[in-house]
DNA sequence: AGAAGTTCTTGATTTACATCAATGCACAGG
DNA sequence: CCTGTGCATTGATGTAAATCAAGAACTTCT
């Protein structure tokens, strides 16, 4: 386990690396995302302070994610053999399958509004670190659906 | 640790529930699911043979999903604090988060049609134990986009 | 076997959201 | 101060899938 210093913009991991390692965020921005057959790109997770980020995939199979630097960002790195024998906080990990369950629930459930308003009731201080394009790729919709929901939401004040 | 038989359509956990279990089944195929604001059922997960069920969520919050039998079943039921605490069989947990992962990048990123395709490739068993209906539900389209789909995919051969 | 309920398919219509294209705005560097 | 570049917004149009409405094909039960 070692600490680096990347800078933003900085990608730390490529769709298809081998041996994909554990990234917890000391400071700075994190993000890990998918680039589709279309060329788009999906948010799949931001990596704020004392986050984990990382493609849960064994070791020895290629990951499907990417990950990237949002912000200049102080990162510890892990191989994953590494992270899971020692004692694993077992907390972080329910954590961590709760809220991607809620994510799969509002992804099969919720509209562009729903999915908005949870996503900044949830994470009120990562909307103003990243661009709208951003949160709309995470959230699943586009900039511009994003944008009208904003403006309803804005309006009915 | 208790095992109790279950019959095809029997509830074991509603929405809103305090202390919710974790069902391994030994037999059978349970599922778990949501119901929206609009009444519609969304499953969430199937559980066939030795694999595990459960709302991820903390005993101590009300559950957000409903469990109940598809088939007769035999089901072995923990509570969590049980589960969490003895040895917990990390590589399944880090299996279900790959799977979970899978499942967002797929939602995400994906046609009904390639959800179809995953879906029968990663779980060859279920289709013919389930419902269209369900399969429908689990993969977020209606049951008339599914339809399509499949005849689709039968005439292009 | 026949009735009654499901489940599946088909067609017509609507809707939410994507896509495309254009414009406005702000900040950065020359 | 202009001017380029990136981001957000707006409007017009397109499209995949949802919804609504029937009907056909299976099941299940008596």
């Amino acid at each position: 386990m070692k600490t680096i210093k990347v800078l933003k913009g900085q990608l730390l991991q490529s769709k298809g690396d081998l041996n994909s390692k554990i990234y917890i965020i000391e400071s700075g921005l994190l993000r890990s995302y998918t680039i589709d057959d279309k060329g788009k790109e999906h948010i799949y997770m931001f990596g704020p302070e004392n986050w984990l980020v990382a493609d849960n995939c064994e070791p020895s199979v290629p990951c499907q994610l990417y990950i990237d630097a949002i912000e200049d960002s102080i990162v510890n790195v892990a191989p994953k053999e590494e992270a899971t024998k020692q004692g694993a906080d077992m907390d972080a990990i329910l954590r961590r399958l709760n809220s991607m369950q809620n994510r799969i629930v509002m992804l099969m459930s919720s509209t562009a509004r729903e999915r908005y308003l949870h996503f900044i009731e949830t994470y009120p201080e990562i909307p103003q670190r990243v661009t709208l394009k951003m949160i709309a790729s995470y959230l699943g919709i586009t900039p511009e659906a994003l944008s009208r929901v904003r403006n309803e939401l804005a309006q009915r004040k």
